[in-house]
DNA sequence: CGGCATCCCCCGTGATACTG
DNA sequence: CAGTATCACGGGGGATGCCG
């Protein structure tokens, strides 16, 4: 069932979420993630080369705290640093699908 | 289907989409424009109190051009103008949708 | 390799006052 | 009623350099 929204509290919750995938690179990141897959911090610096090194943590930072992605460290030399989606990230798949096809049927 | 996504096209797809929705007010007004509402301006501003005329125009400009709002004025005294979401708008509901669902997901 | 600190600039937002 | 004009500010984001 479609749950009763008033659009104060609608555009809300909305804000909410649109509030964890601001940042002009956060997208960018969570598309590198989605599927499960796991990349390093090097990785991610090379997958997107535009970011600097500042933004790539930040951005990776907040949406941890976001509970979005997944930091894992291996404490060895050289450092090893993992970031993943958790289940709850890769759930957010399907929503950015539906902002897509919208983005589509423009036109 | 499901379109097939490079990491790149797709953050750059949905990162048009943010573009649009960005702006602190602009989920706000589209909220209560849902469902084939037709508002005046200055109902608008009765039902965001805390919004600045000068950022309900800016906002609801931005919108117009997105194709998103339509904007319909009646040359009488007093000016009256009233503004409506188009078709492809009104479709942004579900979109929306599939994010508030994953949100209340969270925990 | 992965991460933090500092400085700086720009733009989105807000407050206020004026106009057709 | 429905805008426009102007000024001011705060924070997000970029560049650069240093640490464990």
């Amino acid at each position: 069932m479609t749950k009763k929204w008033t659009p104060a509290s609608a555009a809300d919750g909305v804000e909410q979420v649109l509030k964890i995938l601001e940042g002009k690179w956060k997208l960018v990141i969570l598309f590198h993630l989605f599927g499960g897959q796991v990349k390093r911090f090097s990785e991610l610096e090379k997958a997107i080369p535009a970011i600097t090194q500042k933004m790539l943590i930040q951005q990776l930072r907040q949406l941890e705290a976001d509970g979005i992605v997944t930091r894992t460290i291996y404490h060895q030399v050289p450092p090893k640093v993992e970031y993943s989606l958790t289940d709850w990230g890769q759930e957010l798949c399907p929503a950015l699908d539906a902002l897509l096809k919208w983005a589509e049927n423009k036109k």
